[in-house]
RNA sequence: CGCGGGGUGGAGCAGCUAGGUAGCUCGUCGGGCUCAUAACCCGAAGGUCGUAGGUUCAAAUCCUGCCCCCGCAACCA
């Protein structure tokens, strides 16, 4: 067999800060799912995943876990890797950006780009207040002071390295030229020429020196390799590229990568980034970037403080990996963001897998166990009816590929189901149960069930990318093996073939208010993340540290360019102030005017879009983000201290 | 005038690139069937396709204005 025609699949890598919930699975199932399907289709696949070790929040959390970043970050992938593995995920390489390989080689990128003059030593110019350390921007100063001590700052250079990037520009465009099918949906080549190209690329600052955790420069070990650089490299770092040119097979086997599977947030990075840096190590670069949207929890973006985080653990526990894998894909539309909650978890499920899936299978061996003991044979009875069921199976296979290659998923799952609905429209019209009452019927009868078996079985041929378990489970109860997709021709089953005599029951159907129940109630929080989400205990020193007062509101105006914020004028007793609040989303000026609140009064002032805020008000909110403001219940003047 | 995406029966979406009977899934109502996981199949009700104009024999589809939603950016003390 000649040299088969290779495909190489990457996820982006998961930052090993915390746990990662089910928005964070998708690009796993995406990837999963497509390398599995190029398999099948005779690819020789390559599908790499892993983890983003670095930076300066794992050295943080580290800290706080009281563990080595080394240690904790070891936790944490073991964690990842659990979670993709229950998701049955089958990766070629899991790479974590600590492997020593690529460590060497992200030190060897950067010297060979140094010396090649792309990277450059540059220096950082900032507002710096040398007794905190730290660099801030104009905006975040308070009054012009440290917003930390509240210090004079000056301007100061940190030295860092950069990248060229902007070099790169002309030679970018004309590969997103040339390449008309770089980006994954089309739109988002838009974002990104608008966005950052027309603004003019800056050169990219790729190296640290405020925090230790990441790849030392080689040649100036007081830096590290900023995320960026160490980051983007694994995609070469983990197939065996060398920067000096003695690749491993691999590399010169699989790269340039067919497809980056990653979320719509770091297209930039991607396709920006990542680009040029190829460019300057002369390499060839990837063919497509697959930036799929997000997957919504309700409506919302995903997120802890939210308390609205759906973990892939906790779905896979009630439904199944293969439940999870198809809501995932069925639910992510290509271009805008896909919705997902436990209710519609819960019904998609139920008809989908359970209704149309599950039950057809079972009905479809019943009837073969009851008819005909079991054995499935070509009656060789064939009647107008059978043409469009045999015509929509037989071209399933070609609209199925189409979808997969233009990354529509989502439509590719619902083509097989067509297939499914149709098989089940099929039994009713066919009315097996009638003609098993007549003897000379006996031909057409088995006829029918041959049809309806051969139709499942391309159905389960065709789902096996997407669940391969059940996939298998229907390849096993109709006894008859899947097979490559170059063989997937009707019939697939041979004749008089013995399917299970048990009953076959792929998904279970249950209820809502059943599956409400088995929601986990608490916060699933990550073991390592228990430091942060204690309630820490305070002195009443400390509660007293804080001055709370009774303000009432006098004038009240919108802030012009800012959709939050609103500008408050608050009488405190004798005094007025200004309070800027990003409160505008839900209350209006005239709803405030005159209502007493709490306020907080010795907060250090801030500058909110150029106006100074000399406090704060307080506020409750729920998990909906929904706020309420903290009032009086009985009438007080202004002023007066809360304790 | 910061950038981008979107507004289609109760819900979620397709259709728009290449104008010509408004489609799918869920839900509702009615019917059928009994092989099956109270499932499956059929039928019905329900839409001024955000809005106002324009082009056209013909507009959900093309053009323009406006309104509203959602991301990003700005920004929540």
């Amino acid at each position: 067999m000649p040299n088969k025609e290779t495909y190489y699949i990457t996820t982006a890598i998961i930052y090993t800060s915390g746990k990662p919930h089910v928005g964070n699975m998708v690009d796993m199932v995406v990837a999963d799912s497509l390398a599995r399907f190029k398999k099948n289709q005779g690819y020789d696949v390559f599908f790499m995943t892993g983890t983003d070790e670095h930076g300066i929040k794992n050295e943080e959390n580290a800290k706080k876990a009281d563990l080595t970043p080394q240690a904790f970050v070891d936790k944490i992938a073991k964690q990842i890797q659990n979670l993709i593995d229950q998701l049955n995920i089958k990766y070629d390489k899991f790479i974590r950006t600590t492997d020593a390989d690529h460590k060497l080689q992200v030190q060897k990128i950067f010297e060979k780009l140094y010396k090649q003059g792309d990277i450059y030593k540059g220096s950082y110019e900032g507002l710096y207040c040398t007794p905190c350390e730290a660099f801030w921007t104009p905006s975040q100063l308070h009054d012009g002071k440290c917003p930390d001590c509240g210090r004079d700052v000056h301007t100061a250079k940190e030295e860092a390295y950069f990248f060229k990037m902007s070099k790169y520009t002309d030679k970018l465009l004309a590969y997103y030229q040339e390449n008309s099918n770089f980006f994954v949906p089309e739109a988002r080549k838009n974002e990104m020429m608008h966005s950052f190209i027309k603004a003019g690329l800056q050169d990219l600052c790729i190296s640290r020196t405020s925090f230790s955790w990441g790849i030392p420069v080689p040649f100036d070990k007081k830096h590290v390799v900023y995320v960026w650089l160490d980051a983007l490299s694994n995609y070469i770092t983990g197939l065996g590229f060398d920067a000096d040119g003695n690749h491993k097979t691999n590399y010169t086997k699989y790269w340039p990568a067919n497809v980056h599977i990653i979320g719509k947030d770091i297209v930039r990075f991607h396709t920006i980034y990542w680009p040029t840096i190829l460019m300057a190590l002369g390499q060839p670069l990837p063919k497509a970037v697959f930036g799929h949207p997000w997957l919504l929890m309700g409506g919302d973006k995903m997120s802890k403080s939210r308390g609205n985080v759906l973990y892939s653990d906790d779905m896979v526990n009630i439904f199944g990996a293969d439940a999870i894998r198809y809501c995932i894909l069925a639910d992510m539309p290509l271009d805008y963001d896909g919705n997902i909650t436990w209710e519609s978890l819960t019904e998609r499920i139920n008809v989908d897998l359970a209704n149309i899936l599950g039950n057809l299978v079972s009905r479809t061996l019943s009837m073969s166990n009851q008819y005909f003991g079991g054995i499935v044979q070509d009656g060789k009875s064939y009647a107008a009816i059978d043409k469009e069921l045999l015509d929509l199976a037989n071209s399933l296979y070609q609209k199925v590929t189409e979808k997969i290659d233009s990354y529509k998923l989502s439509d590719a799952l619902a083509e097989i189901f067509n297939l499914l609905r149709r098989c089940n429209k099929y039994i009713d019209e066919t009315a097996p149960w009638i003609l098993a009452k007549d003897a000379s019927k006996k031909d057409r009868l088995a006829t029918i069930l041959y049809n309806l078996s051969n139709c499942i079985l391309l159905a389960a041929n065709l789902l096996q990318p997407f669940m391969p378990e059940t996939a298998q489970k229907i390849a096993t109860a109709f006894s008859t093996p899947l097979v490559s997709y170059s063989a997937l021709q009707l019939p697939l089953m041979q004749t008089k073939t013995k399917v299970t005599p048990e009953q076959v029951h792929l998904f279970t159907r249950r209820p809502y208010k059943e599956i409400q129940c088995l929601i986990p109630q608490k916060e699933n929080t990550i073991q390592n993340d228990e430091a942060v989400n204690t309630i820490k205990m305070v002195e009443l020193d400390d509660f007293t540290k804080i001055e709370l007062k009774t303000g009432k509101i006098f004038a009240c105006e919108k802030i012009e360019k800012a959709d939050k914020l609103l500008k408050l004028s608050i009488q405190i007793g004798q005094e007025k102030r200004t309070i800027v609040s990003g409160i505008a989303k839900h209350y209006t000026s005239q709803e405030l005017l005159d209502k007493t609140v709490v306020v907080i009064t010795n907060l250090k002032p801030t500058k909110l879009r150029g106006i100074t805020s000399e406090g704060m008000l307080l506020c409750a909110e729920d998990s909906q983000g929904n706020l309420s403001l903290v009032t009086c219940d009985r009438p007080i003047e202004s002023g007066c201290s809360i304790r």
